[in-house]
DNA sequence: TCCTAGATTGGAATTATTCTTGATATTGGA
DNA sequence: TCCAATATCAAGAATAATTCCAATCTAGGA
């Protein structure tokens, strides 16, 4: 992939990034994250944290959140309108949504591909980020 | 694109389109999109559609926007949580957001391209939607 | 230790969107 | 044509995710 983005050590431990202070809370909101990696919504987060930090606040946990984005720790992940979810895996990727399950799937992009290839960019156009959603069902095997 | 949707002519006229009765303000409403294909949230489409219509209402433009949408004439756009946008142009396709000028240009896939050629897909998935969103720069050229 | 910047909290505020309800309009059939 | 069934519209209330705000609290450096 050409076009590349957040090109760090994939889920490198919070201890290990600059300028982030690690409070209990994002320590414990990011460790929630990897622990399931199941894309939860923030009230989901919330309500695992608070198995361990009970008295942490839902704004807290949306600050911890927004923190960690902001620093490529974790990414935040849209579907629609839908609530917004958070998925530790900050390697480029992209989403498919089993419609069925409600389940979601991280897509790996396949080795040496280039957004070029498939897509007719306008002209000069740098990339800084991509989002690639898919719906749709797993067929019974 | 072997993972086709919306397989309609592009852009039919909604006269054509059956099992939809095409009242006067879901005329309107297709008539402003198709005439400034600028990617408008709702509150916009409702501002340009009152020139014509007075009386309309943001919840009637609301539902005219869900109708079309569910009958395939209009598709709707998100960019991460912000207010969704409505695109005339049926044909399967991305977008990229011009983050200097805000403005939302639609992206083309290549010709023959299939979505398994650049990504890893789960096997049997049958993709039903595919959302491509790319936010950038346009160099300056 | 004391100070300060940054973090947390709880609740209020915001905002896009959906829902509800009653009125109005349209359609198809008798 | 007239009626009944159905769909649409409008206005405002309701919803829900998220953000904002003001008041503490905390950690780390001087």
């Amino acid at each position: 992939m050409n076009h590349r983005l957040h090109d760090r050590a994939p889920n490198s431990l919070p201890e290990a990034c600059p300028g982030l202070r690690m409070t209990p809370q994002r320590q414990e909101v990011y460790r929630v994250l990897m622990g399931r990696r199941d894309h939860p919504t923030a009230n989901e987060v919330h309500s695992r944290v608070k198995k361990r930090l009970p008295n942490i606040s839902l704004a807290t946990v949306y600050n911890c959140l927004e923190t960690l984005v902001d620093h490529g720790l974790i990414r935040q992940v849209n579907f629609e309108r839908e609530s917004s979810r958070y998925c530790p895996n900050v390697k480029e990727h992209g989403h498919f949504h089993d419609a069925a399950s409600g389940a979601i799937h991280d897509i790996d992009f396949k080795p040496g591909v280039n957004l070029a290839d498939f897509l007719d960019l306008p002209p000069g156009a740098v990339i800084e980020d991509i989002e690639i959603t898919l719906r749709g069902k797993l067929a019974a095997s």
